[in-house]
RNA sequence: CGGGAUGUAGCGCAGUCCGGUUAGCGCACCUGCUUUGGGAGCAGGGGGUCACAGGUUCGAAUCCUGUUAUCCCGACCA
């Protein structure tokens, strides 16, 4: 059972290599047999389902409703959009036959060549051909308007390399699917998606985030604007934790869907798409870990405060359990997940370790010596600092003390991003900037899709996005010296 | 699909160049005793189709040929 982290400097080359080790040995997820899958084992699965909840909830505050939609799109729906297709076709899973049989020679199974299917059907990739064919018998009238729909699915792309949870052929997500009247509800409805997305990143993983616009070239397949959340791993790479889109009628005019308004004419559906995934596991593990493990923001951590009986015989076992069970029981009725671990046939010190390992918030420890004293040992995952606390009045400090944690865990990430958001006025700059510091890089792009390629071909850096909030400012393109009215952030990318 | 590498116990590896005892080490696992306030110690034990197939040889993990799988670097991407 016994596990060790490479101590690996995160800012090298290793740092992938860093990066999968601890999410094996935290016990999180693996590789699966099945090529470019993952398994995600409970105690990832966990982290995710509280994820899930969450957002959910926010979800169902901003008035969507979940629906299911089928995992096989027919290859002609999936056809309809022509970007859209253009996107996803080289990454498709793709269903051909529907039977096997005995092989002749006696060996397993083989596909039936009979039971080929007239038309293929596509494993999704995303859902919007599939819910706007749907949609299509929804929506006669501006009073069926709008629908807003989240679904929680897997989807499949088949990547070329993958990456637990960053990069998985199958991965876990939820792709909201609204449709509306008018253009402006429809903008509205994207921009106040992506600003959950930043709620959630920030106020539950601690992960800061910039909301942007994506440049044309990184745009969703389909849509006429992509609103993204971008966040920065440890390594000063970045990495798209969420998006949503407005697909302006694109999707209407390729299924059809039109609708009548209150004067009585036809018009075409206004439509938005946005979507999360495990991939924010990825963002949540790369954005805090340290050389110890894992550092679980509170609100996340399925367990919140693990306690380690210290004894030497059953009898003082029996006595710090005893204690433990009477402080997890207020602590569960303030709301807070506990865990003792009284297993008698590993050593606290190798608990400690694992725990650390996992990344639970607060570990306390009791033996004989606190019991005399009426105190207890209390250590904070985020900082490490340990010290012995006087036993009364401990649940409400524990209580404060995830709050304290929840938000120190953001803050560094914050400042450290901060201190990563580079001002870069000319191109030996800009180059000396992401080879020897990294993260995001705030200079002047003419705004040409020709620019953004040479860039990225030149640096593997690209445009991250158009932030939201920059001010409009003067300037001149990094690349060609062409005009620029706005800063834009470049990185080089998960 | 290009370039590079690797398949030896559950995991991580040595051994391969230069063929030769019963294939070895660390971790994990099992048993016992001692331990227990930061990843325990000692003793004993179990576990192998050396990726697969063929060839060379008195003899192959080791040499040759083919196959296959995985990983890394590119192209692709949430």
């Amino acid at each position: 059972m016994a596990v060790e982290l490479k101590d690996l400097t995160r800012s090298e080359e290793n740092y992938s290599q860093w990066y999968n080790d601890l999410v094996v040995k935290a016990g999180l997820a693996e590789n699966s047999a099945v090529r470019g899958c993952m398994v995600i084992k409970p105690y990832g699965y966990a982290i995710w389902e509280k994820m899930h909840d969450a957002l959910d909830k926010m979800f169902k505050q901003t008035g969507h409703q979940n629906a299911y939609f089928p995992l096989f799109i027919p290859k002609s729906y999936f056809s309809k959009e022509a970007h859209h297709v253009e996107g996803f076709a080289k990454e498709c899973a793709v269903v051909t036959h529907y039977r096997l049989k005995n092989a002749p020679d006696g060996n397993g199974v083989v596909v039936d060549p009979a039971a080929k299917l007239e038309e293929e059907l596509i494993v999704r990739p995303t859902s919007e051909t599939i819910i706007w064919n749907t949609y299509k018998g929804w929506i006669t009238s501006y009073r069926d308007l709008p629908i807003l729909c989240n679904q929680w699915a897997n989807v499949v792309r088949w990547e070329m390399r993958t990456r637990l949870f960053l990069r998985t052929a199958e991965f876990l997500w939820q792709e909201g699917h609204t449709a509306h009247a008018t253009r402006e509800e429809a903008i509205a409805e994207a921009t106040k998606m992506i600003g959950v997305y930043k709620t959630f990143a920030e106020e539950y993983m601690g992960v800061p985030v910039v909301v942007g616009h994506k440049s044309p070239n990184e745009r969703f397949a389909g849509a006429e604007d992509t609103l993204t959340i971008e966040a920065l791993m440890q390594d000063g790479k970045a990495l798209q934790s969420g998006t949503s889109h407005f697909l302006g009628q694109n999707f209407a005019k390729a299924f059809d869907v039109q609708f009548t308004n209150k004067e009585g004419k036809l018009e075409y559906v206004w439509a938005t798409s946005w979507g999360v995934s495990t991939r924010l596991m990825g963002a949540l593990i790369m954005a805090h870990s340290d050389n110890n493990g894992l550092v679980l923001p509170p609100k996340l951590a399925p367990i919140q405060v693990v306690m380690i009986p210290i004894y030497r015989g059953e009898e003082q076992r029996q006595q710090a359990v005893a204690r433990f069970e009477e402080i997890a029981r207020e602590l569960e009725s303030k709301g807070v997940s506990v865990k003792i671990d009284a297993r008698d046939n590993v050593r606290s010190g190798f608990k400690f370790a694992e725990y650390e390992l996992k990344g639970v918030p607060v570990r306390l420890a009791l033996g004989p010596r606190d019991l005399e004293n009426g105190t207890i040992e209390l250590v904070r995952r985020d900082t490490l600092e340990k010290q012995t606390v006087q036993q009364e009045g401990l649940v409400d400090s524990i209580v404060a003390l995830l709050d304290e944690i929840q938000h120190n865990i953001f803050h560094k990430a914050l400042a450290y991003r901060d201190s990563m958001i580079t001002r870069v006025d000319t191109w030996d700059e800009f180059v000396e900037t992401l080879n020897t510091k990294g993260g995001f890089i705030s200079a002047h792009w003419d705004g040409t899709v020709e620019t953004e390629v040479a860039i990225k071909e030149a640096t593997k850096a690209t445009i991250r996005c158009i932030p939201l909030d920059a001010e409009p400012e003067e300037g001149k393109c990094i690349y060609s010296g062409k005009p620029s009215h706005c800063r834009v952030l470049f990185a080089r990318s998960y």
